[in-house]
DNA sequence: TATGAATGAGAGTTCATTCAT
DNA sequence: TATGAATGAACTCTCATTCAT
C-alpha cells in the first residue's frame, strides 16, 4: 500500500504545483487583489472547488507561493555561499544568485518585490508572518557576512543590520526596474557587478570617511 | 464677489484636505484595496457622495494624495539641493532631505514605500502614469547629479541610472523598516549617514577595484 | 402694488418655461430615467435647488410638461374642429392637426408617444393620473365624432371607443417612425392623407362586408 | 456522460426560465428602471449572483427576454400565415395571431408595447438593436403583404410601408387597453374583427376616393 | 428668493467561499 | 475525491432632494 500512497503524495504535490504556477502567472500580472479565483481555477484547468483541497483560501495560496519560491531562493543562497571564503565573496555570490534567480523567475519577482516593501495586510495577518520571517532570514544572513567581514577587517564598522537592509534595497530597485521592461534587455545578472562594487567598496575599510551632509536641512 | 469666491475656494480646499487626510491615514493602514469609500467618509466625517464632488473615483483619490506629496517632496528636494556646491553634498543632501521627509510624513511613505516597487495596476493605468514620472524625475534627478560627479572626478565612471535606481532601493528599504516599527524607534534621518556613507564611498574613485564574485554560479 | 405682483408673475412663468424647455430637451434624448436633474439645471442655467420652487420634484415636472403640451395640442384640436361641418371632414382635421403639431414639436413627441404606450409606473401614480385622463379626453373626443358619424349615417356601426383608439395608434406609430429617423425626411404631415383614407374608409359604410380570417388560429 | 450533461442543461435552461418569468411579471408591473435586480432575485427565490451566472447585467435580461418572446411570436405568425391564400387573408390571420398571443402573454405585452414605441435608450444600444430588427422584421412582413395584395389588386395602390406601420400601431394601441384593465374584461382576441375590417376594407380597392381634411389647418 | 454643496439610501455588480452531487 | 453552481455580503458609484447661506 505504501507505494500507492506515494503516488497519490506525488500526485497530489504535482497539481499543487500546477495550481501554484498558474497562481503565479497571474499574481504577477494583475496583483493578488485584481486575480480571481476563478481565473486562477481556468488558468488551472481545475474546478474552483479543488483549489481549496490544496490551499485553504486565496491568501493561503498567495503565501504558499511566495513562500516556496523564497525557500528555494534561500536553499540556493545558502549551497553557493558555503563555496566561498571571504565575506566578501560570500555578499558577492549572494548578489549574483539573487540577481540570476530573479532573471529566471521573472514572474515571481514581480510579485517578491511587491511583496517585500509592500501589502502591510500581508506582514501583519498570520500567514504574511511566515513570509516575512523568510524575508528577515535572508537579511539576517547577509547582516552575518557583514558582521565576519567587520571582524575580518574586510569591512568598517558599519551597523550591519541597517547595512543589509540597505542592500536588499539595492537589488530589489534593480530587479523591478528590469522586470518592469516588457521586452527585457540585457540578461539582469549583468548588473552584478555594479551593486557588488558599491556595495562592497561602499562598507570597505576607506582611508579617510566621507565628509558630506552636515548642513541643517 | 471675489472674496467670497475666494472664501469658498479656500474652504473647498480644505475639504479636500481633510479628506486626503483620512484617505492618507485608512490607505497607510489597510492598503488600497482593503480600504473602502465608505471607510474614508466616516474617517473624514463626510457623506460618501460627497467624496466625489472632490475626486472623480477611488484611484483618482488615491494618485492625487500620492501626487501631492511627491510633489511636495520634489520641491524640499530641490531646494535644498540648490544650495550645495559639490555633487557629493548635493546627493548627501538629497539622502537627509528624502528620510527627513519620510520622518515626518509616516503614513504617507508606507504608502510610498508599497506604491514605489508596488502596484502594476498603478503604473499601467493613465493616473499612475502621472506618479510613475514623478518617481522617475527625482531617480533622473539623482542619475545627473551622479553624473555631475562623474565628470567632476568625484565619482568613478559609473551607469549613473543604475545607479541612481540603487540608491532609491536602498533608502526605500531603509525608510521602510523604520516605517513597520510599531512603536518608532529613534529618527530616522539618524540613517541618514550610513547611507550616505555607503553609496558615496561606494561610487567613489576607487584606488583599487573590488575583486570578486567571478565564479560560475 | 397689483401691476408689480403681475409683473412677478409673468416672471415666474417665464422662468418656469424656461426650466420646462430644458427638460422636454433632455426627457426626449435620454428618457425620464437617464435624465437627471444635475442635467436639466445645467441646461436651463438655473441652480438645482430653484428648479425645486418651480416643481415638487422630478416626476411632477417631468408630468406638467406632458400636461401643459397635451392641453395645448387638446385647444388646437378643439379650435379647428369647431369649423369642420361632417364627422368625416371633423375626424380628417383632427389627423392633420396632431401630425401637424407633431411635425413641430419633435421633441415633446418623442416622450408623447414613449409615455401614451408607455409608463405604467406613470399611469398608476397619482400624477400620471392627470396626464392619463387628457389622453382619455382625446380619444374620447374621437370616439364622440364616430358616433356622430354613424348617427349620420356617414359611418358603419362600429365600436365608437375601440375605433377611437385604433385611430390613435394608428397617429402613434406613424409619429413614432417618423420621429426616429435621425435627420426627418419631408414633413410629416404628409402621411395624413394615407391615415384619413384607410380610417375614413375603413370605417365607412361599405357596400359589401370584408370576409376574412375566419379559420381558427 | 451525454445524458448527465442533458440533465444538466434542462435544469440549466429551467432555472433560466424561472428568472425570465420573475423579470417579466416585475417589469411588466414597475417596468425597466424600477425593478431591480434585488426584487428579481427575490421573485425569482435565487440570491443576486446567481442571476449573474444567466445573464451578463439587467439591460441582458431585459433583451433575453423580449427577444424569446418576439421570437416565438414571429414563428407562430409565420407558420399561420403560410396556411393562407390571399393577402386579404393573410393579413387578417396576422391580426388574430397576434391578438391572441397577447391575450396569452398579458404580462409580457405590457412590456412589449412600452417598448414598441418607447425607450429611445434600447433602440439605441447594441442590445435594442437586435430587438429593434425584430420589431421591424414584423412591420417589413406586413408590408411585403400588402404588396402582394396590391399586386393581386385585392388592395388600392398605397405606401406599403407606411400602412405596415399603422396596423401595428392599430394593434398596439389595441393591446394596450385591454392590457390596461385591471380585471380583464372579455378576451382580446374579440377586437381582431374591428381591426380586420377598418384595415382591409382601409386599403382595398375604393369606389371612391375619400374626399377629406383639404382646408389648411 | 436663489444657490449648489452636502447628503445617504440604494443601485448594479463582483467574487471568495461552500456544499450537494 | 472533484466539481462548479449557488450564495450573499460587500463593493463602488449615482442622484433626487434638502437646507444653510
Amino acid at each position: 500500500m505504501t507505494p500507492r500512497v506515494q503516488r497519490k503524495q506525488r500526485e497530489h504535490e504535482a497539481r499543487r504545483q500546477e495550481i501554484l504556477s498558474a497562481a503565479e502567472s497571474l499574481f504577477s500580472k494583475h496583483g493578488f487583489f485584481k486575480t480571481s479565483m476563478a481565473d486562477i481555477a481556468i488558468n488551472a484547468q481545475f474546478a474552483m472547488g479543488t483549489l481549496y483541497r490544496f490551499f485553504k483560501n486565496k491568501e493561503d495560496m498567495y503565501i504558499s507561493l511566495v513562500e516556496s519560491k523564497v525557500e528555494e531562493l534561500e536553499r540556493l543562497v545558502k549551497k553557493h555561499i558555503a563555496g566561498e571564503s571571504t565575506a566578501c565573496h560570500k555578499i558577492a555570490a549572494f548578489i549574483r544568485i539573487k540577481l540570476d534567480y530573479a532573471d529566471r523567475n521573472r514572474d515571481f519577482f514581480r510579485i517578491y518585490v511587491s511583496e517585500w516593501s509592500g501589502f502591510e495586510w500581508t506582514v501583519k495577518s498570520a500567514f504574511g508572518e511566515r513570509v516575512w520571517k523568510l524575508y528577515m532570514a535572508q537579511v539576517d544572513l547577509v547582516a552575518e557576512l557583514v558582521q565576519e567581514g567587520i571582524q575580518n577587517g574586510e569591512f568598517r564598522d558599519v551597523a550591519s543590520r541597517d547595512v543589509a537592509f540597505a542592500l536588499h534595497g539595492m537589488l530589489n530597485s534593480t530587479m523591478y526596474i528590469w522586470i518592469l521592461q516588457c521586452p527585457p534587455t540585457g540578461s539582469l545578472v549583468e548588473k552584478a557587478h555594479l551593486i557588488q562594487n558599491i556595495f562592497l567598496q561602499g562598507i570597505a575599510k576607506s582611508q579617510r570617511d566621507v565628509k558630506a551632509g552636515h548642513s541643517a536641512i
